[in-house]
DNA sequence: GTCTATAGTGGGATAGAC
DNA sequence: GTCTATCCCACTATAGAC
């Protein structure tokens, strides 16, 4: 086992390793010591509690789909909304745990970086052609689509992809 | 405070109670138990175990949405989806807790009453016009706007309902 | 910055008397 | 069908030695 000296960046990354292999309850503090070679008590010494550990995970995981979402849409400017779609679900497809702890809970945004949470919803508005409402209908449509896959709320052998176009074609249209 | 003799349908009508009033973790054994003015342990007489109490709470919850749904649909014969999404929205600002505990996780669908699933979805699909992949997106558009609102993840001045109509709108269209 | 030891909490569930 | 008593588990977090 490895670390006797343990730093913040190397916690969070531990956290987020047993988070997605074995989702949200598996992350312990005492899981996430040992996965450290450390004994739990020692994480209060660079995390106040295990919320904000989690909040560590949330902000990486926000800025990260800011900038997936941010290059999605401007490597496709001619159907920024398809573009879009195909991010987001693959985001939330490699990413089911991280994507639900992200998303399941009201989001603690005072403790967040200033502007996180508008950088990566912002892709949306783009893609919805800056109409809020539009853009609101868009969220919802590729959250839902994305949240009832990952509870298997689907028939297991559907085939999503017409769905996502049908979507999209109807959420396009001016 | 009320019973010596509880009943089954007692049990599950103090567990939404909970349920509902206080939220998922709110809803303990002990807590149940002192409800209904019985020990904990005594509820064991009634139900296996905690699982079998939440798994009767969402059955109640799944019929009264298909009931609800089937009867919006009904009621407006010539813009069903709108009705429908009127009538999931109200549901689900009515039932938060219970809505999320529904739709939160996987289903554990061999325990429950057959068919019941189906019909609850059902509405969406008459809806939709009988189309399968425009219902996954209606019912995908649906649910992340409830969901998205219930974890306050829009503006909390936001007016959603020109998002529900506009989403409501593209999707409506041949 | 790590350790050991432990406090404190709360939960699900069982055994056996009545 | 209810009770008391209790087990067993797991977790977060703190205190204080090294």
């Amino acid at each position: 086992m490895p670390a006797r000296k343990v730093s913040r960046r190397e916690i969070v990354a531990a956290a987020r390793a047993i988070l997605e292999t074995d989702g949200p309850d598996a992350l312990t503090m005492r899981a996430l010591g040992e996965r450290l070679g450390i004994r739990a008590p020692s994480l209060y010494h660079h995390f106040p509690d295990k919320a904000s550990v989690e909040l560590a995970l949330i902000a990486t995981g926000l800025l990260e789909q800011a900038l997936t979402f941010e290059a999605a849409v401007s490597s496709a400017p001619g159907e920024p909304l398809r573009a879009l779609a195909t991010a987001y679900r693959a985001y939330a497809r490699r990413h089911p745990h991280l994507y639900r702890l992200i998303t399941e809970r009201p989001l603690p945004r005072e403790r967040l970086p200033e502007g996180l949470e508008a950088r990566a919803v912002a892709p949306v508005v783009v893609a919805a052609g800056g109409d809020p409402d539009r853009a609101r209908a868009v969220r919802a449509f590729a959250h839902g689509m994305v949240v009832l896959e990952l509870t298997g709320r689907f028939p297991p052998d559907a085939d999503l992809d017409p769905a996502w176009r049908a979507g999209i074609a109807a959420l396009a249209r001016r």
